[in-house]
DNA sequence: GAACTATCCGTAGACCGTCTACGTATGAAC
DNA sequence: GTTCATACGTAGACGGTCTACGGATAGTTC
């Protein structure tokens, strides 16, 4: 029998999950638990987040004003904090989409400098 | 006069900087400084590594074993460290390249989802 | 030789986001 | 009534980057 093959999960770099948060609630209203999930499955489970980053990170993200939240029942009929993007949570996923981008850019220019 | 206009800098994600600092001294050994510089230059000036940010990532690689330092004079002619790279940091350097490559590919994937 | 700038090394401590490791409660299945 | 999945959460460790310092030396200007 092999080894059990899982997917070695990668770990985020700090300052990624917000934006995935974000991202994700641009979806449509969702909870806690399937916004983890909805990250996981988009990302064919090489992202996980833990309950220890994901809470505290909405809660951040809530106090900041980029979302907001109520409580309501969730497809599995249990009680469930709903998150939705604020007009200036959808400003702001526009400003990490951007420095996200950028960063890539000139990361990409030092690893793998152009050939012209 | 209008406003000086700075280059707006681009803070560095946690888990970047090992990362440039490895690749940079795959153009050969350079001390500190200059490899702060090299940093700096080729991207543009968007990114900038403080100090503070710089020495103690030098000593976390020398003492993981992924740089090796000696003693030397700068082109300035002034003292200087010079490190470089050893086996086990090129490797290191794969690593976390490998890493780096299938992280913006995950991100990208729930950021801009493929249209197929 | 005094003053100043650029070069080069470094540390201390704040800060902040992610992680591990817990704990609680409810609903559904058996 | 036990077990599992769902759903919320917190406490504290951890680690890397930041701001803000300090110190030494070389070169330049006066």
């Amino acid at each position: 029998m092999p080894k059990n093959t899982e997917p070695e999960r990668l770990e985020l770099l700090q300052g990624t999950l917000d934006m995935l948060i974000l991202r994700t609630l641009q979806w449509g209203p969702q909870h806690g638990h399937g916004i983890g999930q909805a990250i996981s499955s988009q990302s064919d489970d090489l992202l996980k987040v833990e309950t220890g980053s994901l809470y505290p990170a909405l809660h951040r993200l809530e106090k900041r004003g980029w979302l907001k939240s109520e409580w309501g029942i969730s497809e599995a009929n249990h009680k469930a904090k709903y998150y939705q993007l604020t007009a200036a949570g959808k400003a702001q996923l526009l400003r990490e989409r951007d420095r996200w981008t950028q960063l890539v850019d000139v990361i990409g220019k030092i690893m793998n400098p152009a050939a012209e």
